[in-house]
DNA sequence: TAGAATCAAGAGCAGTGCTCGCATTTTTTG
DNA sequence: CAAAAAATGCGAGCACTGCTCTTGATTCTA
């Protein structure tokens, strides 16, 4: 397992080959299929480990930013997820890049999946407990599920329930433009870029400081 | 080329085999190699296609709102993009979704790259025009190549070209997470969710209407 | 028309995921 | 404690992949 976590590391999930951590492992390749029916299979649980991973490097973060102000919190914890992406890109890329082949993702990593858009919704939610909350439209109940969402984040307005999945979707975005080098040419400075759009955000849901 | 194309667009681009392709041709796998050194080059010629089509879809869109307001523009050429994006998910994911292997981007597909976003940038660009333009600030020329940005965009004040690049990887984001079902179990209703969204950064941009 | 450049074929190499039958260990059970 | 049962491992082998190399046609060109 952590055998294969290392192979990913080093070359990326798609170059990850069964017969390859079966011949780290001294094992016939044939003995890795009593553990994993298939590749696909190991890579989803790489996947299930690379989300509790990045989750509990977010939840730590935030931790630690339990005293300081709404803003300091929310651009704090975006820094931790843009930190944790950096340092491990190809379990990045296995989590949040191209899906593998038919995919649909196994209800084991649902849970796991959530745990730092849960940490960045949390945060809003209190900022927005300092302030009133209106509670969400019809309308906006049509396009998101706000039960499901206030579930795991505490309760939200009906307009920034919408927001905080656009902003949990653009900060992916952001990350994922600079380590999939679509900002080469465009971006020199990444980290005063991302806090830049990130104190942008901030402004946005009027998080004071 | 073409039926590289459609396989692709079957069964996803780390599916394809260049030996599929030339079963297809009927054509014996070696003689392949005489168009593209190897596998990696098929793709990366396959990617400036993808982008192109891409680019000329928006462009096309743009076109059509050329007498558009600022705002319905953006949206509209927006809209536009996921659309695409949705009709073409593979040739999407062969774009924006994880790079292949050790990947630099070749030269020849950074200009098809810039079409779609240089559609959006120019579009800020216009409506800024209509009001007031402050240069850039030295510390925003730091965080961004604003010449090269401006170069293709028109003339875009500070805070903007860093919104603009932001307001692009947003877009993608956007798209990303309900293409490859980041957004299950939260966006119910993706049409109207993604407008919503879209018209939250129209409104941060000012955009009238 | 002769030479040269181009195009295609086929065999073959090393690698892959995966299956199957057989042996060996370990664990459970009577 | 011994026997049955389950778990674990091995090796050969199949069909597939990207890629190389040599050989043979075809077509362009001087």
């Amino acid at each position: 397992m952590s055998t294969a976590q290392a192979l990913v590391a080093r070359n990326g999930a798609s170059a990850l080959s069964l017969r390859e951590v079966a011949r780290e492992l001294n094992m016939a390749s044939s003995a890795i299929y009593r553990y994993f029916a298939t590749r696909d299979e190991l890579l989803t649980t790489l996947i299930v480990n690379a989300y509790n991973d990045m989750g509990a490097a977010v939840e730590k973060a935030d931790a630690k930013l339990s005293t300081a102000g709404h803003r300091e919190r929310f651009v704090g914890v975006a820094r931790a997820v843009r930190r944790w992406a950096l340092r491990h890109p190809h379990d990045y890329a296995l989590i949040f890049g191209t899906p593998v082949s038919g995919y649909v993702a196994p209800a084991g990593t649902i849970v796991a999946a959530t745990r730092v858009s849960a940490v960045l919704g949390r945060i809003l939610s209190q900022a927005e407990a300092d302030t009133t909350t209106a509670s969400p439209s019809a309308a906006e109940r049509a396009m998101v599920d706000v039960d499901a969402v206030t579930a795991v984040t505490g309760p939200l307005s009906g307009p920034r329930v919408i927001d905080a999945l656009s902003a949990w979707s653009a900060i992916y975005g952001l990350i994922s433009f600079e380590l999939f080098g679509h900002f080469v040419g465009s971006v020199k400075k990444n980290d005063t870029f991302f806090d830049a759009a990130l104190h942008s955000w901030a402004d946005r849901f009027g998080l004071p400081n």
